[in-house]
DNA sequence: GCGCAAAATGTAAGCGCTTACATTGATTCC
DNA sequence: GGAATCAATGTAAGCGCTTACATTTTGCGC
């Protein structure tokens, strides 16, 4: 007799086990409604044939994929990495497979992996921010998928999400900064047009100044993408103005990181010749010297919490609208008061 | 009349450019055997209803599901990250989707992942080293599913693997250390049960230890989990020995990155009191103070390679079994030579 | 123009599962 | 004891595509 060489199907499990492919179904899928001994005997066949569902067959049946699709800016540095890990662990116990894609920060390439990830039956879209254009709601929309925005929160917004409030941090930080007697303050940021984050966290800044009495128009701000060495260059531009700042915050802890490393480069101590400030608290932010003062985001939580609330979506499972988190100033030693 | 609200299936599209379902369906999988005018025409009509096949229904009607499983051991770190996303990427251009699963380091999860990806139909796997329990490669095999094993490279095992050759590259790194004069190493090295790179990296530390004629069961090692906290913990352990070594070659750049923090607290001057390198030349690597001596491993090139491999191996096109990639090695500042 | 091969298209049979509905058997209640 | 109810299981109709095979159209040589 032949060893079987092709992979067993429900119909192969049933006969086997003498029962109904329904009967088989429902003890894979809905064990309760089956009686125990049936349900003992048919997992027993399950396991010694080594079945496992056919999955196209069971997406197709069952008109659902079992599967969430997330697309994350960059996957090249750490910034997403923490919080996506906790995402599929918990999306994983709940029975999810979770498909990821990185946009590169690119509105046209993110439109593209929403359209793939449909396609591809994804039951709910994770997405990062808010901001983009409506069109991609629409679509979404149209095709009924569920779509949980993360790493921001907004209580006035029709998508649900979870995340903390990049305004208010990023403010609290600036009052920091001003506390210490800062007044010349820069501030490099990410591309701020399609990055709501990017946006709120300059906002930040600027109502912490507004706060304090101070002109915010005389902020100097640069723009640029995420990279260590787009932090560097920001950083030579802001050192190059007639008043250079005497505190800079970036919009990440990548940002910082560059923008350390060009202080350190041309001979500027930090935080005694000027002060640097990160946002994230990734695990770079501990390891450069010196370490970066910045603000701590819950990154695990909040993935876990995304996989929850999606899971319960897609589910129908009530839940309440969006979700707020707290993030916490964590003072290191680029930050000190200003010395001239 | 009413605006659709269903989206549009294969039939829609077909009766609506007055067409059979099989003109459809070979317009977008095999244009060539399809009229120019039949395709313009079909074509439109995909684009005007904004029609998107069916996942679950393609993969079951071609038995194939355009889905390439990876795991890797760690999200967490950017070891894995630049390659990762430039197999994705190349994926992507192939028509491929990309799964991606994390074992952190542990077999029986990495098992357990490889079950899943291959029972959502994953038509190939990418592993990441050869080192795993025989069964593993039994299973695939029984199940017919083609695996490549990526950053390390065998020319003798029978799966194909497309990396560098870990234990040379380790070889050579630590063949300049000794010509810089070291003769007492240590060495913090990845866990190597079950992990054949980290094996092979401390093997290549012995290599060259021999045929120095120095003895190389002198050498001392610590093994730990690839973390900046492990690596701190492990050069505390070598410091505490009788003898400190005077140069630490660790098994990556994290880990070397712990121990050149742990140096630091502890008033240690890198590399003047103690030499310290890494492994794989991440960007981490060139940020920290003093920069890592390192191994740069093509990371990138690494990915798109695997990508194109797997494709090839799916789609049953001709490709030479494994490939070898070279590392170069990366001076930098935390090597030099031995003060005492 | 005709015959024939090749190109283009159509027909319809599944792919392996889930689930609505039908059936059977056991239990309960008067 | 029989009707009514309910739990457990079976039957079979799709789900939306691909593709082998059948049929029609086209192009070409003479």
């Amino acid at each position: 007799m032949q060893k079987q060489v092709t992979t067993p199907k429900l119909d192969d499990v049933a006969r086997e086990a003498g029962v109904s492919t329904a009967t088989v179904s429902r003890c894979l899928n809905t064990p309760d409604r089956v009686a125990k001994a049936t349900l003992d005997k048919v997992m027993k066949t399950v396991e010694d044939m080594g079945y496992t569902p056919h999955f196209g067959a069971r997406v197709m049946a069952a008109k659902r994929s079992f599967t969430i699709g997330a697309i994350i800016p960059t996957m090249e540095n750490a910034i997403f990495a923490r919080g996506l890990q906790a995402f599929q662990e918990e999306l994983h116990n709940r029975g999810y497979t979770l498909l990821v894609a990185s946009s590169a920060y690119q509105p046209e390439v993110e439109k593209e992996q929403i359209r793939t990830l449909v396609a591809r039956g994804a039951d709910a879209l994770l997405l990062i921010g808010y901001d983009r254009a409506p069109e991609i709601y629409e679509f979404l929309e149209k095709r009924n998928v569920p779509v949980l925005v993360a790493w921001t929160y907004s209580a006035d917004h029709p998508l649900p999400s979870i995340g903390f409030d990049n305004r208010n941090s990023m403010r609290r930080l600036a009052q920091k900064v001003i506390d210490l007697g800062h007044r010349r303050i820069g501030v490099i940021s990410g591309i701020t047009q399609g990055n709501d984050r990017a946006q709120l966290r300059l906002e930040g800044v600027k109502d912490a100044l507004k706060e304090n009495g101070l002109d915010s128009s005389q902020l100097d701000v640069v723009e640029t993408s995420y990279g260590v060495q787009d932090g560097e260059n920001a950083l030579a531009q802001l050192l190059a103005l007639p008043h250079p700042p005497t505190a800079v915050m970036c919009g990440n802890d990548v940002l910082a990181t560059g923008a350390l490393r060009h202080a350190v480069e041309v001979g500027l101590r930090v935080p005694e010749d000027i002060s640097i400030t990160g946002f994230d608290d990734i695990e770079l932010a501990s390891i450069v010297t010196p370490s970066l003062t910045t603000m701590r985001v819950p990154h695990r939580e909040m993935g876990r919490r995304a996989a929850t609330k999606l899971a319960n979506l897609v589910e129908g499972i009530e839940d309440v609208g969006s979700e707020a988190l707290e993030t916490s100033l964590k003072m290191r030693d680029s930050l000190a008061a200003p010395s001239r």
